[in-house]
RNA sequence: GGCUCGGUAGCUCAGCCGGUUAGAGCGCGGGAUUCAUAACCCCGAGGUCGGGAGUUCAAGUCUCCCCCGAGCCA
């Protein structure tokens, strides 16, 4: 059994931004997660490489379109190793394989008769790739999205037989495991009670886009030649003749698509169908996450408030951001990234608090126990193991749940639990009197278990930070598993502890920023 | 214009089917401590729970109206 999670294939209109390092992060410690829950998992990423749009800004950078992409796509393959996303499928657009798979995906839709040729007139906005439903009788009309002008349209294009499908998505959608989170199923519920109509899947006049087999001048529209890139991902590596009929056994169908909730529609509604059509399985979720504000407003290139990744990147490292990325923001809801809190958090959360606790336990074991992991006499159990037991149920839970807030702050109690119990405990004046000896190795064995436990749990979020925590403890080049590394007492005595220094410094405020 | 979801401490949010002095984290103020990354631990101040009316023995929690914000559709 393979688990399988994808990304949206960002469109390389421009380089990346916040937003889609968000996304990729986010399933990202899904995929780390059901790693180490020992799935097989699957987990495609890739761009949009099509598209007026990206022809118009290569034109404008008096690029070609091919150029244009390449010089984009290498920009999101470097960010992904920066940000230390686990995927293993990369998939573009423009490739050999995915343009084979969209021509094989039509014909399967076109031989189900859900293909026919029509005349589409009506108002387009080149930003969203979409018409647009005019109601006013306005002079100019206007996307609100992109603050730009409308244009008119009226060409022949293929049609996709949508309508056929209504009976079949309102029972998808109305499923309860299919759109995440449950606020946003009532939007795509409204929207398809509507109506189903029959949208355009190519388009005439347009280079930029995969040619449409038998229909010479029609290049595919972008979402439909996008949403193909899914099942491309999967072919990608494969050398043989395409055959769709045999992707189930190459992780097929996708168990989530992780998205932003801009495009929920696409893949809520339209890409089932597609998907009904061309008679392939149809993926288990759907996710629609929310957007980020910085400093409390919307970011736009109009409002000059960009954050540009790289250098948030730069200033501050992989695992801040990832940590307050994941732990600050309920996923599924809007997030705002403030630059205070930001740092604050990150302080708080893992210079005081993890990185702390593990610097303090570690200086006492090596100082009082020969620089080793001191031998407890009694590890089968105490308040601490009581409350990681604990700890890790709850935690399973959240993540199955796509909760990765709350299995973040479970992971901080219990660090917070092993600080107070070492405030009550007072080793440093227990070891004062010879007689405690062991008294004391048996609590800071305990804690420097906790550090172990919390930093497996961690490795979803913050890798590298895990890592460090659990060099620091003397594990080296540990390949984890959850259900054999989770058990307390794991931690060997008498391996050696190398001297601490901190894994985290703790962050400055970046006035430039 | 229709529909949906929100408006709870300075900030981000918890508060299930209505029930004792409304909670957490951060921030702020104070105390204690030295094993530790001026960290950790303890204590405290801070809220007429958007506004108004109603139902009820009892409403942040239910009903209606209004105001504000976000979103979807038209």
């Amino acid at each position: 059994m393979s688990y399988t999670i994808t990304t949206p294939l960002y469109y390389v209109n421009d380089k990346p931004h916040l937003g889609s390092i968000y996304t990729t992060i986010a399933c990202d410690v899904l995929a780390r997660y059901k790693r180490l829950n020992g799935e097989n998992v699957i987990f495609i990423t890739g761009v949009d490489e099509h598209g007026l749009k990206i022809q118009r800004t290569a034109n404008l950078n008096n690029v070609s379109p091919q150029n244009h992409c390449n010089r984009i796509t290498s920009q999101y393959q470097s960010q992904w190793d920066e940000w230390r996303v686990s995927n293993h499928k990369f998939v573009r657009t423009t490739s050999n394989t995915h343009k084979r798979v969209v021509k094989e995906f039509f014909n399967k839709v076109k031989a189900n008769d859900d293909i026919y040729l029509g005349r589409q007139q009506g108002w387009y906005c080149v930003g969203c790739e979409e018409y647009k439903e005019i109601t006013e009788d306005t002079e100019r009309p206007f996307c609100n999205i992109h603050q730009k002008g409308l244009e008119w349209r009226d060409e022949e294009n293929l049609f996709f037989k949508l309508s056929n499908y209504q009976k079949e998505i309102e029972e998808l959608i109305n499923s309860d495991y299919f759109i995440y989170p449950i606020q946003r199923r009532n939007e795509i519920i409204n929207f398809v009670k509507g109506g189903l109509r029959d949208f355009s899947i190519s388009r005439v006049n347009l280079d930029w886009g995969i040619d449409v087999p038998g229909f010479p001048g029609h290049t595919f529209y972008v979402w439909f030649d996008a949403l193909a890139g899914y099942l491309s991902s999967l072919l990608i590596d494969q050398q043989s003749e395409i055959n769709l009929d045999n992707i189930s056994n190459l992780g097929w169908p996708v168990d989530i698509h992780v998205i932003g909730k801009d495009i929920l529609r696409f893949h809520a509604v339209y890409w089932p169908a597609m998907l009904l059509s061309a008679k392939l399985p149809l993926p288990k979720s759907v996710f629609g996450h929310g957007f980020l504000t910085r400093e409390g407003q919307k970011m736009g290139k109009s409002l000059g408030n960009v954050l540009d990744p790289r250098t948030l990147l730069d200033a501050f490292g992989v695992d801040p951001i990832r940590w307050f990325l994941i732990r600050d923001i309920q996923f599924g809801s809007d997030g705002d990234f403030k630059q205070l809190r930001f740092v604050d958090t990150v302080n708080n959360d893992l210079a005081n608090t993890f990185g702390n606790l593990l610097n303090r336990t570690v200086t006492m074991s090596r100082k009082w126990y020969c620089e080793s992991i001191p031998q407890p006499n009694n590890k089968i159990s105490n308040h601490l193991s009581d409350i990681s037991h604990e700890v890790i149920t709850k935690y399973f839970k959240y993540m199955d749940q796509l909760n990765f807030q709350k299995a973040a702050e479970l992971i901080l109690k219990l660090s917070t639990a092993a600080n107070v119990y070492l405030n009550d405990q007072c080793p440093w004046t227990k070891i004062k009197d010879p007689a405690n000896k062991d008294v004391v190795a048996n609590i800071l064995y305990s804690v420097l278990e906790t550090c172990r436990i919390s930093a497996i749990l961690l490795q979803p979020i913050i890798p590298d930070f895990s890592n460090k925590m659990l060099l620091q403890l003397g594990i080296e080049n540990s390949t984890i598993q959850f259900d054999e590394s989770l058990k307390w007492g794991l931690l060997k005595s008498d391996t050696k502890l190398p001297e601490p220094n901190p894994i985290l410094v703790r962050l400055e405020l970046n006035e430039n920023m």
